[in-house]
DNA sequence: CCAAAAGTGTTCAGCTTACACCCATGA
DNA sequence: TCATGGGTGTAAGCTGAACACTTTTGG
């Protein structure tokens, strides 16, 4: 009897919402990357029901021992091999009917990844892909919905905080971050004044090495560094394109 | 015996994901109001436990036949009588401990509020109160740091975005409103460059009324035109302060 | 030598910033 | 009449957009 009432009281004590819903929770990621001059997604094919087959984003089934950062590191790591990558949770999607399986809430982050770094033969034997922003294949569920608004995101944040590098190699030309923003934003800009701006800011490092493959004069290479934009940011300035 | 081997089809059928965990999920809604110059939050004292008693922000268990939004609005609608106010999701928290109950993800809005139009009795009777925004008191569980990042979201989306007349009345002076935007971004903003960059965008209306509370002179009243703000939108230009 | 990409220089309109100054009126 | 907040005017200087021009080098 003692046992019963002790077993009521421990209820009483570790279950404090007992009488609410639980859901499931799913971690998306939509997966940027930068390659021969285009924006482009990593994307996979769907490996369980409902919609087996079909191209998706990654993700997974939130896990009682992660945080829904962990859980979207973890789904990275799997896919591309990277750790510490530039990740960003942009919004939680809950639509009743968005899994045709069962209520899932699904939260978003987008990654913004050095597609040189990959582990190609990890991404390949997963069945994934980078495939052009401007040729995305029909997505399960609502995951275009999340690619277009990661999409709204960074091109709004690009402009304002230091993101294009995460998807360039370490070096890169003045010319390649250019394309890379004209990706991005979608227009071109002038080169002349696109190469003012970002040297004004003087958070770029000149190297003593060309990059050949694009013209036969060749184009410096750069490195963006961190402390100078640290310095140039706590002076009060804000990076800007 | 078909009854048993039916039973077990529906099941594979409906529960795509029965292997997978599940999770409490709650919504709380950081609510703005301007009230006599000041920045100020609807905050509430918990009225169960754990930390009962303690102040908190808005928030309810997602019900199974709601989305995160309509969640999020049920519950302002609750606390403030007012229906179709402008609502924002920015973040959803998920760290383990954040809960000291159980385990329970929240999924955080902010609300910018017309004051003036709340429902003073239900907010009165509901043990909930307007507090300046430098004077929030101790919150519960990650509660401030909800409002911290709220804080943050709107100090930089109400330079690009309108949203300050949310938080005003539908009548409103210049000084009033740069007001508004001194107490968001925590900083003073010269009065003359203020009115020019705010008219220059030709989104208010001028009534032929003057508000005389503040000074002698009087401040005219002005309305924003959304209509106007649309077409200044719409030709390419950008709402900025 | 030419084409094509990399990189520099110059102009000008328009905007921001800072601040001086005028206006209206209740006490 | 004067203190106070509302509101206007303007000059200096900086910035961004446009574009002409120079440099380099492989084919």
């Amino acid at each position: 009897m003692h046992l019963f009432v002790l077993s009521i009281l421990v209820k009483k004590i570790s279950a404090y919402y007992a009488e609410e819903p639980k859901y499931f929770v799913a971690v998306d990621c939509v997966i940027f990357g930068f390659d021969k001059g285009k924006l482009k997604l990593l994307l996979v094919k769907r490996f369980r029901p409902p919609e087996k087959g079909e191209w998706s984003l990654m993700g997974d089934f939130l896990q009682p021992t992660e945080t829904l950062e962990s859980s979207a590191q973890r789904t990275l790591t799997k896919w591309t091999g990277l750790q510490n990558v530039f990740l960003e949770q942009f919004y939680c999607f809950s639509n009743l009917g968005r899994d045709p399986g069962e209520r899932v809430l699904s939260v978003a982050y987008y990654a913004l990844i050095k597609i040189d770094d990959t582990d190609k033969k990890l991404t390949k034997s997963h069945d994934a892909q980078w495939i052009e922003i401007g040729n995305i294949p029909k997505l399960i569920f609502d995951h275009q919905d999340m690619v277009n608004m990661a999409m709204e995101v960074i091109k709004h944040k690009c402009r304002f905080e230091p993101l294009g590098f995460e998807l360039l190699p370490e070096q890169f030309t003045i010319p390649q971050l250019q394309k890379l923003y004209e990706e991005i934003l979608q227009f071109k800009l002038d080169n002349a004044n696109f190469r003012k701006k970002i040297l004004s800011m003087k958070v770029l490092k000149k190297l003593n090495k060309k990059d050949k493959s694009l013209s036969k004069k060749g184009a410096y290479y750069y490195t963006f560094d961190k402390d100078m934009y640290i310095k140039y940011s706590e002076s009060g300035n804000f990076f800007e394109i």
